[in-house]
DNA sequence: AATTTATTGTTAATTAATTAACAGCAAAAG
DNA sequence: CTTTTGCTGTTAATTAATTAACAATAAATT
């Protein structure tokens, strides 16, 4: 697929092709070979149409009668989302949350790596989460540098996400997803992703009170 | 402000009045009475149109060349998002993320409150996290209706993802958040949020490599 | 007192995302 | 061999969300 189109992809097709992947998996781990539309929109809950779409915005076709061949959508999807080399994250806050996150996502995907966790408390500086090992904050534009660091997760109090953000920018991460309460902006070069447990939690509690 | 008309606000008003009643707090806090449209966007690094659409949408007017008053913002968005009674949660696995959660919530917001927890695990039944009660999951319905229970946080392993929905929605509760990347549905009567990390984290590292 | 400035509130326009509609066709059924 | 069925791929329509435009006006300035 044409990477000048790939830019173009929707957010929420990106976010579904994610998605389509790890069901996809998980099929291809059950020895099925070909999947219909309908099918994966029965996994991911959405609609066929919605499936059909987003495959064809990547210009995959499947074959009639016999559907999408899902050896062939993995390593298309693979080819969209991963880059050719291992992308580098950091993680900066090693709390409950920091703590959680990096055992849930070392090991698992091969393209993308946690390279390095940084805190300001001594007693988890030079200690290995899951296997990835804690410096200090101040630490942190060297180790980004070397490690060739491209993604940085916040999870530090919210009173300290500005600063880790700024530090996050000037050692040139192009990538920031931040899990505190606190908003931030960046430069037009950086990619910024957003998410407040709170904000969804209170939506959740407004629905059911609207019911 | 009219329940009627709250119904169709927007989802994405829903989760900005979220953000703005915290952010409003803050201010408040440092002693603020009064903040403009535009205040309020940098804060939350949006565009002060969409930060008076908003506050159009809920039905508030601030004054010209004042502003809006804080104290009434808050007092407003509070009677849109809370409900009268406080709103009890459950959360299902007391696993890394799942403790994670509970501390972070627990005795935070008043009209939210994490009422119980539940797990299989026999060394976490029993016991108490940030003060809230882990109970074994065979209990589970019996306590929902004890405890008046209407929304469901899932934390648990995703091959239990839908094992536990079907539990939820069978003991009546209206509301649930999804944090496994198992996505599942819902009768018409439950509203459903679902959040995948790594769908997230894909996200910023496909638009890193697009750059 | 007249003019300028800054800000709100709202309508209109634009853009993004979803959903509907349907033509095309290979395989299955008759 | 002909008709029906079931699925794909795509265009068109709809709905949701954001952004632009601007009228109204209170306060500040001249
Ligand atoms: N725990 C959750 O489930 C949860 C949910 C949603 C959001 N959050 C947000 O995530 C963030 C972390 O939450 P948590 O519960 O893990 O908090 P936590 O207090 O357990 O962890 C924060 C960690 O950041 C470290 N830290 C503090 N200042 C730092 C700095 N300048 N540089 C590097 N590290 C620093 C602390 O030493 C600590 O280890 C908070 O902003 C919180 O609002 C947490
Ligand atoms: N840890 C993270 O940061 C993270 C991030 C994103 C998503 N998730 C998802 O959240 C879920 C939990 O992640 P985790 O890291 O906390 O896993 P975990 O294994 O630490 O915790 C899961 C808990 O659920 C309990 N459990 C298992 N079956 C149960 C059942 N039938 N009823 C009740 N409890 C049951 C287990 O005993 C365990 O305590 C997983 O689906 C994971 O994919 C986790």
């Amino acid at each position: 697929m044409d990477k000048r189109k790939m830019k173009y992809l929707p957010h929420k097709t990106i976010e579904r092709l994610s998605q389509y992947r790890r069901a996809l998996l998980l099929c291809q781990a059950n020895g099925k070979t070909h999947i219909f539309s309908h099918e994966i929109a029965t996994i991911q809950h959405i609609t066929a149409v919605q499936v059909r779409r987003d495959i064809m915005l990547i210009g995959y076709t499947g074959t009639l009668r016999k559907g999408y061949n899902i050896a062939d959508m993995i390593s298309l999807i693979g080819k969209i989302l991963d880059s050719e080399k291992v992308q580098n994250i950091a993680i900066i806050g090693m709390g409950n949350l920091g703590v959680a996150i990096t055992k849930y996502f070392s090991g698992k995907r091969t393209k993308l790596e946690i390279a390095a966790a940084f805190d300001v408390n001594p007693v988890k500086i030079g200690k290995k989460y899951s296997g990835v090992e804690c410096y200090h904050i101040n630490q942190i534009i060297k180790i980004i540098k070397e490690k060739d660091i491209s993604i940085g997760i916040i999870t530090v109090p919210s009173t300290e996400t500005i600063i880790i953000k700024n530090i996050l920018v000037k050692s040139g991460i192009k990538g920031i997803l931040n899990y505190t309460p606190k908003p931030v902006n960046v430069p037009d070069d950086v990619y910024l992703e957003e998410y407040d447990m709170t904000t969804s939690l209170e939506k959740v509690a407004f629905f059911v009170k609207m019911h």
